[in-house]
DNA sequence: TAAAGTAGTTTATTTTTTAAACCAAATTTT
DNA sequence: AAAATTTGGTTTAAAAAATAAACTACTTTA
């Protein structure tokens, strides 16, 4: 009757980070912040849970002398994108 | 850019309980369970939310000597479900 | 009449969420 | 050149939510 649906993605924040790599692809800290509305406290323990699932991949840099944190998707974070999406149809008829 | 999603319904059991009141209209208790498969315990701390929000509303009776508990969606509920869904497309384009 | 089943509710533990506090380095102000 | 502020985050801790397990109350069966 109702699929399961991937506990990761029913979070308002964790899906909106998804959402916009969807499309994105990739995007740092600061426009996912802009993007998403999310304090960042939330953004940096949202986006640990997406790596450590790995449907993103993060990458620690520098640019101007200051941090700077690369959120990429990865293709797993894509399949369970689609996944979740196909998944939620089943409570939409 | 991304829509405010109504907490209540982002949580699989509740959005299980509206998605089969909104065709059924209607189920009791044990409807419920066999079709969302929760635990006893877990249906009914998710349809007291449901019936604080004025999602559903719940009426005690008896039947066949036995408690019979019946959950009805309300108008609220239904709009609650619409916006829902309207708001969940924003995170799928 | 004791055991088991029905229909739930309550309690309590675990997980999640999220705001607030914190940190380190860079920049600006005085 | 200190002191204060800003940038780009992380860590912590308190609050809220989810859920399994225990419990209640009544009924039926053996």
């Amino acid at each position: 009757m109702f699929k399961e649906l991937d506990p990761l993605l029913l979070s308002q924040l964790r899906l909106a980070i998804m959402s916009y790599l969807m499309v994105a692809r990739e995007a740092d800290f600061n426009l996912l912040k802009e993007q998403t509305e999310a304090t960042a406290g939330n953004l940096s323990a949202q986006i640990s849970k997406l790596q450590e699932a790995g449907y993103i991949e993060v990458e620690k840099t520098y640019r101007n002398n200051y941090p700077l944190t690369i959120c990429r998707i990865t293709e797993k974070g894509v399949e369970a994108f689609d996944a979740f999406y196909k998944d939620l149809k089943s409570y939409f008829e």
